[in-house]
DNA sequence: CCCCCTATGTCAAAATCCTGACATGAAGGA
DNA sequence: TCCTTCATGTCAGGATTTTGACATAGGGGG
């Protein structure tokens, strides 16, 4: 006689908890919380922080490019644009000479702001990496980007 | 003389999509949007769909110990309560002889709508685990438990 | 040259979520 | 008993984000 249930499908699992979209959520929610709670003390929001970021290391973005990088719509990347202008944390130029794209840069001020912000952050996510085997590192990024990609992200 | 930078902690990465973080926000991203469109097409939103879940498999669940299974505020899980109670998918008690927690219910509407979007959430968690090696599962999960537990979640 | 398609920036409105606050009910200790 | 503490449900306000829509700029193809 056969095993019924031939390979129990990895996964639809008799507790929700156990569901690999529920760690995710769990994993993302607690990864947001700290990094609010660390972020408050320099004065920014976690957009506000990606934002810096993803200039720091690709100046010249415009806020489409940083809406598809930071998975926001363009509308909200507006705003967070507005707030980092506002604060003299970024620059972007009125008019373009070609296309519509504004590409936006940090200023003297924004850079400061940053490096202040980024050690935070990454005693965050240094807490993150210590959590599991060093060795497995490699093989979760991988998997975590195979799911995205799956998934159309 | 000794190397410096001793152990280039497994993660400072030149690149900000090779950091844990970004990976985990993309992931979720993902898995967001494409249960966002899944259930739309049953009437559902994410939060809800999470509460009737949760309410299928642990009846009685007050607001307050939803919101924590859920990560969102009690608040936000309120409105999303009241929203299955106007659609009558759940029911909660207007009152209650012992302390102040309501437990709710599944209704006999809510447990077929549920079963409905089940089917699509379940194809969206199969996309995501068909997307890296099956011998990981496991070990991925564990992870990104030891992960959300380390910054406190 | 003109039309179609795409991408971008922006505005307006709505939905969603969170912060802060308050009142109630239960439990435990002085 | 009384009081302190904690957890819960709820209200009000504001901040954030999304949905929907519109106008503009550039690239191709007819």
């Amino acid at each position: 006689m056969k095993d019924r249930t031939p390979v129990p499908p990895p996964h639809p699992a008799d507790d929700v908890t156990e569901h690999v979209g529920y760690r995710l959520k769990r994993a993302a929610a607690a990864l947001r919380g700290a990094m609010d709670k660390a972020l408050r003390e320099h004065g920014l929001t976690v957009p506000q922080y990606a934002c810096l970021e993803l200039l720091d290391q690709r100046p010249g973005l415009s806020n489409a490019e940083l809406a598809r990088s930071t998975f926001v719509t363009r509308q909200s990347m507006n705003v967070v644009l507005r707030g980092l202008q506002d604060a003299d944390l970024i620059s972007r130029p009125a008019t373009t000479d070609h296309g519509r794209a504004l590409p936006a840069h940090l200023t003297e001020h924004g850079r400061e702001r940053l490096d202040a912000a980024r050690s935070a952050v990454y005693a965050i996510e240094r807490t993150m990496v210590d959590a599991f085997p060093q060795r497995r590192l490699a093989a979760l990024l991988a998997d975590l980007d195979r799911m995205a990609e799956a998934l159309g992200g």
